[in-house]
DNA sequence: CAATTGCGTTAGAGCGCTCTAAATCTTACG
DNA sequence: CGTAAGATTTAGAGCGCTCTAACGCAATTG
């Protein structure tokens, strides 16, 4: 009733288990007569090796642990695809636990990845605070992508957000804008950088930075805006903490009988496939997520070879992506 | 250099093997002295036990295997909060491998969970086909959700799709709509059962259905909206295969110079966060989806449990959700 | 033709843990 | 004080696989 090992296989084909094994592994020095012959017993049993007596006997697994910040957001899922893709070139298996936006699970996910033995970590966007990371970088080699923090005290792999909201400010400059708004992640990770980005930028172009507190999604973007509105305070530009930040701010401003971008100009960030979504397709300042995928999975696989010991940091240009919702000012 | 093992835990807290497992599973007899010499122990050395072993010598693993059809969509992703919700309730762990929309790659996926000795399969939207299904359900209780196919050989839930179709038109006759045309799914798994519940809701009250090919994302609707254009065939309504096609209708319908719901009413489907989204929120059908990766668990376990044998059907009912994109046609 | 080489195959230990059965230690009681 | 009953603890086998070392055998060689 229960399932066939290598020991089954082997007596049906008669042979011994070693054999058997080596087989499986495609070992080179195998007869052909007795390779078909254990693939064939194998065959008929429906036999499938056991992943945990493999992994013990070989003290590896041959298998990373990936952690989303929230399978929800889509932005994540294609880092998701450059990570399983480049993991796949080496071999290796990627196991997603699902963070959930919220630091006690991912830190049991983290420890449920390391009882699995994963040779790595690769955390995408994490809640955890850089002591959880450090502890776990303690342990197996682990890499941080699109974290938004300075120095998580291992591998990371990023844009450089500062950069990217500079792109912003300075396209809207371009476009003639001088009263510029950010709407800002309030809690979230990546807040900071972008809010100071933001600041940075408009300060050395001469011009009053103004933030207001925003979130991470639609709902958040909402009430800021409804602020400006009431206190007659609206600017001609609105530099959005994400897409969604962006996309909320979109709707509050037309149902206040405001029109983007003949009013109002929006820029958000991320690039998500919300971004070119619908008649409103908005610019938004891009990272190559597929790239940063990749990247992560190649930095920590560099890591389990050489050993090396300080933390690498990849930081990669931020793009912007013009669209639809960004026009000069209107004439005063 | 190598991790610490139960071995290395007794020997520092100066108990056998066997009790450090004792404790590590909080058995009840163990007394609080040895209980605390080797938790300390433990923590001093930064022990973790290593699954595959336990694992091996348990024969069983309190993990399941999830796949999904694709990280990207934003439907699946709330079915996954509902499958995690609950199997944390029972105390399983849920492994998650990404289908990529590959019904080879979906494949490679089950082998990995199958090896990994999964104690049941969650399919999500499983691109695999019926003979795919059933061989993985002979080897280990498996559940498909939202697979939209009539019967896929293993338990199953999903919503009513023909019906869910059949409310959309309803809706849009309500509102005095007589020519709805349906763009499709293509060869999307769910195309079927939506348009045919389409149909037979037009016939059945006596109006004439048309449907055009369409995809699951917003590109693929912009060709069918363009076709309508040129051949000067516009209907007063359209539903769509799913909130993407809808998305894109809406664009396509814009660029074309056409109001929404003004001139053309849109209905989707799946109320995806994409629905409510943007200042044109769109009605769509909504199917339960945490509720069903509750039910996926909840049945799976059961049949672990029970083993029942014939395979258990969840048809949940959907419900409509109206929003801004229908409105009663244009009077001509 | 005995000795050497090399290929294909196998025995058997060991990976880290659980679990049963047995050993040891307490405590209670006649 | 001896012994039975519990309460704790432990020895040791076994989970399914890999891997090293050794073995058998045929081909090669001087």
């Amino acid at each position: 009733m229960s399932r066939p090992t290598m020991e089954t296989v082997a007596e049906r084909a008669g042979v011994s288990r070693a054999l058997v094994s080596l087989v499986m592994n495609n070992s080179s020095k195998v007869s052909e007569a007795k390779r078909q012959a254990v693939l064939h017993a194998a065959e008929q049993l429906g036999y499938r090796p056991n992943l945990h007596a493999r992994n013990l006997a070989q003290a590896r697994t041959k298998t990373l642990g990936m952690i989303i910040n929230d399978i929800h957001n889509p932005f994540f899922a294609e880092v998701v695809y450059g990570v399983e893709a480049a993991a796949d070139d080496y071999g290796f298996d990627v196991l997603i636990l699902n963070g959930g936006r919220d630091a006690e699970r991912e830190r049991r996910a983290v420890e449920t990845h390391l009882q699995f033995q994963v040779e790595a970590l690769i955390l995408v966007g994490p809640k955890l605070d850089d002591d959880d990371i450090i502890r776990a970088s303690a342990v197996v080699p682990t890499v941080v992508v699109a974290s938004g923090r300075d120095n998580p005290g291992a591998d990371t792999i990023t844009t450089d957000e500062e950069r990217g909201a500079a792109l912003a400010v300075q396209h809207l400059v371009e476009l003639g804008h001088t009263d510029i708004v950010h709407i800002d992640g309030a809690a979230n990770i990546s807040s900071r950088a972008r809010s100071r980005g933001y600041q940075k930028a408009m300060r050395s172009l001469g011009l009053e930075p103004r933030i207001l507190r925003g979130g991470d999604d639609e709902a958040d973007a909402e009430a800021a805006i409804v602020n400006l509105a009431e206190t007659d305070s609206m600017p001609t530009a609105i530099f959005a903490f994400n897409d969604l930040v962006a996309a909320g701010a979109l709707s509050t401003l037309e149902a206040a009988g405001l029109r983007v971008p003949d009013d109002v100009s929006v820029v958000g960030y991320d690039n998500t496939f919300i971004a070119e979504l619908n008649h409103m397709s908005r610019t938004t300042v891009n990272q190559p997520r597929h790239q940063m995928g990749q990247l992560a999975i190649r930095t920590v696989l560099e890591r389990i070879e050489d050993d090396r010991t300080e933390p690498t940091r990849i930081d990669l240009a931020p793009t912007l992506s013009v669209r639809r919702s960004t026009a000069p000012p209107r004439k005063a």
